[in-house]
DNA sequence: ACGGAGATTTTGATTAATCAAAATACTGAA
DNA sequence: TTCAGTATTTTGATTAATCAAAATCTCCGT
């Protein structure tokens, strides 16, 4: 029905617009950006998705999905991020390699397959970057995120999500136990030095990560109480490979 | 590296090698009716194919795979039959509708990814209809089956192996216990009604279906001693949806 | 109000895969 | 051997997606 080309035009301009916050239309440019494509062709071809009815388009101005595309591009990105969490809970991939594959894959699990890994996996709520899963009516769970570089010294956090897609990062905060569901204590935050110290339950050692990193980290707070407690409800824990 | 279609034309032209047995060329127009597209489409990408090295191609004469070719095409069938077995093994999908979902996973599920499926399932040599699985390698097991239209009244056999795609065939074999792994008596065979009457070990019902059908059925013959014993080695089972 | 700078759109070409239909080549029967 | 019938190949067109580069628009700063 839509080609794997249209789907991730969908997709991607649902992420922008997500990101974008305010209601304002996408500029074509951010969009072929996204999709690394030269500007012209997602001219192009957004006026074609127009024309079809997925998205609306002023010229110069820019494009906003209409709600049919929006449903659309919901269900890309359940399908995206259901395999994502599949990967890596039933194969055991590293999550820094889920991503690429399940760029393929999202175009290639038909409905009916999706509903048995939906169901195998237990209707999780977020993927394994803590990123929210839609459900198959295209609804998805929004929760109160903080960002770790703006954390103050005393506070007690969770892990919610991993902002980045980047393997190198991925395994960077792997290796660093910044995964979500990780229990942290913000130890110190350096404006000069541009980094923030913090500690792990689960480890002895405090860590030291520059603000840049820190910012693509998301975190929900806790009672400052250090308590042993389990995962957050609804987050789909990180099970490392075997 | 190559496309879906090139994928598939090395696929069904692989298919047609095995079946011919003779190592004869196969013309553009088997391959053509195989791949549901128009002849001189066939000939227009075969001489590209050839060009790539993939296949020899002597026109009007037929084509074959190349050594090179034939590898790619054995990867295909793997990632093929690999998915339909992870589908109906770990998903639970019914063997009739694996093939379908299979022909477009195939072309989206990685080296990566299929290496995972294939340790998760112990390395099968089969898929859910009996057909072989290539290995890593591109090595595949081979049988000495008989047509279940063939057999002799008194010989007891074990399905192997049933040939068609078809879903509603397939359901059909499905809900007459004409699975892999089934042990069978042949009761009668009557030229006549162009009939076949068998039983089977778990169901006291005679079956009796028409010899079209039974020719779609392969199976190996056993000591025609009525004995209880597991699945035949090396067969991958078949495990009904939960 | 004007003029650029920068973004956006338009245009013309390209590639992969396909079809329809015309042209051509085999093959077997008389 | 010849020719008719069938299979194959060729040719010209089409569609989706893309790029490069030329044309055009918008908007901001003076």
């Amino acid at each position: 029905m839509h080609s794997s080309t249209t789907e991730n035009y969908l997709k991607h301009l649902l992420l922008l617009q997500q990101r974008q916050e305010d209601g304002a239309p996408v500029p074509t440019g951010r969009l072929a950006s996204s999709l690394e494509i030269t500007p012209g062709t997602a001219t192009v071809m957004v006026k074609g998705m127009a024309e079809s009815g997925l998205m609306d388009y002023e010229s110069h101005s820019g494009v906003r999905l209409t709600a049919v595309g929006e449903r659309l591009a919901l269900d890309v990105l359940r399908r995206h991020r259901l395999v994502e969490l599949f990967l890596v809970q039933v194969l055991g991939l590293d999550w820094s390699e889920v991503h690429e594959e399940a760029e393929v894959l999202e175009h290639a699990v038909s409905e009916k397959v999706l509903e048995r890994i939906d169901i195998l996996l237990g209707r999780p709520g977020f993927d394994p970057h803590g990123d929210p899963i839609p459900n198959a009516a295209g609804e998805l769970a929004s929760r109160q995120l903080a960002r770790l570089d703006e954390c103050e010294p005393g506070q007690r956090v969770q892990v919610s999500q991993v902002e980045n897609q980047d393997p190198a990062f991925l395994r960077f905060a792997d290796a660093k136990g910044l995964t979500p569901g990780a229990l942290l204590t913000i130890l110190a935050r350096d404006a000069m030095a541009d980094a923030i110290t913090l500690s792990r339950d689960d480890s002895a050692e405090p860590l030291v990560i520059g603000t840049a990193a820190a910012r693509k980290v998301r975190v929900v707070h806790l009672e400052s109480t250090p308590q042993r407690k389990g995962r957050a409800a609804g987050q789909a824990g990180r099970s490392k490979r075997a």
